[in-house]
DNA sequence: TGTTCATATGAGGTATTTATCATTTGACCA
DNA sequence: TGGTCAAATGATAAATACCTCATATGAACA
């Protein structure tokens, strides 16, 4: 993987199915990698590859229980996060996308 | 230009270039797009495809004044973004990137 | 130890982004 | 209008990132 950079943290947030992941993690509370992948429709693989991103950025934790790894979202900076994004579009984008979901 | 979703905020804040650019003109304040390349030793152009790019997702602004046109980071949401992330990594990845400037 | 299930890893092709060059547009002023 | 300077645009090759497949690791338990 790249090297963690300041715009690398950025970088791992703009991907859909990690933003998705992220939201789900969110809404859901802590959830393993195939209950995530059934959920997004995704590969497991795939999931994977993107919870190694995320953790490696401790926009996620990790804890062991089991055979499977429970993954949760850092509430206390990720959130904040999204918040101001989606504050800054309200504010100044709303004719531009004023609708996503 | 790609379509304007939510991760595709973060995209466009996931390149080395445009944060330099933002953070010039967070410390600089308004400048031309030549002082800004000049600056950052960067060319015109790409300077101005980058700017294209942060104009589109309103994390900067644009006046004309006489042939140059000033260009200003939107302070009131980019500067907490910039924020929200050091505290994360200042909280979260202090080991596994101390350093970048 | 051997089997099973959950997750991680690596390699590959494909798609997306980036940087650069040449050219065009646009503002200003003689 | 023609010249000049600043900035924007378009096309393209190069660099990165992404997704998928096949395979490897690792935990649990008989």
């Amino acid at each position: 993987m790249r090297y963690l950079s300041f715009d690398h943290f950025f970088t791992v947030l703009g991907n859909k199915q990690r933003v998705k992941i992220l939201q789900l993690l969110d809404r859901h509370g802590p959830m393993s990698v195939m209950s995530i992948a059934k959920r997004l429709q995704a590969e497991q693989s795939a999931v994977s590859h993107s919870l190694r991103q995320l953790l490696a950025c401790h926009f996620v934790v990790v804890n062991q229980s089991g055979k499977e790894r429970i993954y949760a979202i850092n509430e206390d900076t990720v959130r904040p996060i999204f918040d101001l994004i989606e504050q800054h579009v309200k504010k100044n984008c709303a004719k531009d996308c004023g609708h996503w979901q």
